[in-house]
RNA sequence: GUGGUUUUAGCUCAGUUGGUUAGAGCGCCUGAUUGUGGUUCAGGAGGUCGUGGGUUCGAGCCCCAUAUUCCACCCCA
């Protein structure tokens, strides 16, 4: 039998021990943040109903979802369903089978439904929607939860893009005080701050944007506008005028906006202005963008520090959202990467859908992998990260000094040391390459004559410094 | 989903118009040094050229299919 290649799904990684280190010092940075700021711990299942997640990231989000074949006779009902058409005149013709009548032969996308009932997790928001609706009587409102967790989309693999990745999510449901947004914009800021990475954090508040449609009389392209709107930054405002222009924006209001927009300081006064003739929502939006810049400059003052600006081009494609979105992009020209690492806003009526109305949310979310990237390539991980833990290393010569060492490695464990004997009779040459390997920074070397003289001989494999050591001079030379 | 691109040793990559036995660097193994790693020196092992078909006297190289990598669009973390 032919040995078989193994092979990775497309989209898919293995971390190895370095990359698990690596992506933990992430995930515990983050997570220091969310607790520091009150938020509660969450997990939901891999996989969700179909029901649940299907019709809430918009279009281009459902053909993205993993679906799960159903288990057992799955073809089952699809068959009944066919035979009922067979047998049927005024058959549907979605559903029709095909000249030569094989079930394999049915369209696919009509199929799923009959094949398939669950998925697997999109994002982290519409589960955490489906967990409150659920639990509503057990949850103290407002309620603050994080989750750290994969998730999966069938998108096109490319630079920053994976089909399996994890997303660090920070959300409040419950209440409708911009102090939350005013905690997530704080959050992101230490995080990032803690993780070395320099960033932008770009914000919006979709209610300008249903003011803007009003303004360049769109209202009924709301979609198409918010589109071409958050393709800014890769076409540049000129040409997104253009397309506005070519699905029917107001001429004399494209003309403003451009001005506002090229504006190097947006202030509030300016905002007023622009959306003084608009509706009331978007008036809505502009007191709670100045209400926000209201509570950092408390907090910050008024030469505020913080790395955010407001973008009146920042759309987001998630179509839940309905107040504030944020985005957050590298403020780095070393990065490749120019796709955002997080990303959230507040949706007024996510529960609505499963039930229960009128709960408001907000939230954020952390891209790991794409964090991961760009601290790879910034160089930005801690140098004493190391795939392992051990401290110390225990090299001998024969049984006789193998097994001098067991008690002392006992003694060193029970103190709370990272420490392992080396398992074989090798040469001790090979058992320091091994240390050496695995950057593992004390070597106590165990022979004949230690073993007499009832010590080690400690080796710092970093300075290559060695000195005879009892087993308590180890014990409180490795533990500084 | 659309268009392009990549795949040759463990890794990074050469490989001419199709022509004997497919190469390099790094890594790995052995030894110099049987009680000392990260430096040096000497020697050695390792490849069904992504996979399946086809063209040809002959294919790593040409054709078809398929998988995969990366990139752009779309969308997004």
């Amino acid at each position: 039998m032919a040995a078989q290649k193994p092979t990775l799904p497309k989209g898919t990684r293995d971390f190895g021990p370095a990359d698990v280190q690596k992506r933990k010092y992430i995930l515990n940075t983050i997570e220091t943040v969310f607790k520091k700021y009150g938020f509660m711990p969450l997990e939901t299942p891999t996989m969700e109903n179909l029901s649940t997640l299907e019709g809430k990231y918009g279009e281009e989000g459902d053909k993205l979802l993993f679906r799960i074949l159903d288990s057992g006779d799955y073809l089952k009902s699809l068959k009944e369903h066919n035979d009922k058409i067979l047998s049927d005149e005024s058959q549907d013709a979605t559903f029709a089978p095909s000249v030569s009548g094989k079930l394999i032969d049915l369209e696919a996308k009509a199929a799923t439904k009959f094949i398939s009932e669950k998925g697997l997790r999109y994002d982290l928001t519409v589960p955490f929607a489906r967990y409150v609706v659920m639990h509503r009587n057990e949850i103290t409102f407002p309620f603050r939860r994080y989750q750290m967790q994969p998730v999966w989309r069938a998108d096109r693999p490319q630079k920053g893009r994976y089909r399996e990745f994890w997303q660090c999510d920070a959300d409040v449901v419950g209440s409708d005080s911009l102090l939350n947004e005013l905690d997530l914009i704080q959050i992101y800021d230490e995080a990032f701050d803690s993780l070395k990475i320099p960033i932008q954090i770009k914000y919006n508040n979709r209610k300008l944007l249903d003011g803007l449609s009003q303004l360049f009389g769109i209202e009924d392209k709301l979609i198409d506008m918010t589109v071409i709107l958050d393709k800014t930054d890769k076409i540049g405002i000129d040409a997104v005028v253009e397309e506005l222009k070519s699905i029917g924006a107001n001429l004399d209001s494209l003309a403003k906006f451009q001005t506002v927009f090229q504006l190097p300081n947006l202030t509030t006064k300016h905002l007023n202005e622009f959306f003084s003739s608009s509706n009331e929502i978007a008036k809505k939006g502009v007191d709670e963008i100045v209400k926000i810049a209201e509570y950092l400059e408390v907090i910050y003052g008024s030469n505020n520090r913080l790395p955010i600006t407001h973008d009146l081009a920042l759309a987001r494609g998630l179509s839940y959202y309905t107040g504030s979105i944020f985005e957050v992009v590298v403020n780095d020209d070393r990065c490749s990467l120019k796709s955002s690492i997080g990303g959230g806003g507040r949706y007024d009526n996510l529960t609505g859908i499963f039930g229960l109305p009128n709960v408001s949310g907000v939230g954020i979310s952390f891209g790991l992998d794409r964090i991961y990237d760009v601290m790879e390539e910034l160089k930005l991980f801690p140098e004493q990260l190391r795939a392992t833990s051990t401290q110390v290393i225990f090299c001998h010569f024969d049984e006789a000094t193998q097994l001098y060492c067991l008690p002392a490695l006992k003694l060193l464990r029970d103190a709370g040391i990272a420490a392992e004997i080396f398992p074989d009779n090798k040469k001790l040459g090979k058992q320091l390459e091994y240390a050496n390997a695995l950057q593992i920074p004390f070597a106590a070397i165990a022979g004949e004559t230690e073993m007499q003289q009832q010590v080690f001989t400690v080796k710092n494999l970093i300075t290559g410094e060695q000195q005879s050591c009892s087993t308590q001079a180890l014990i409180s030379l490795v533990g500084q």
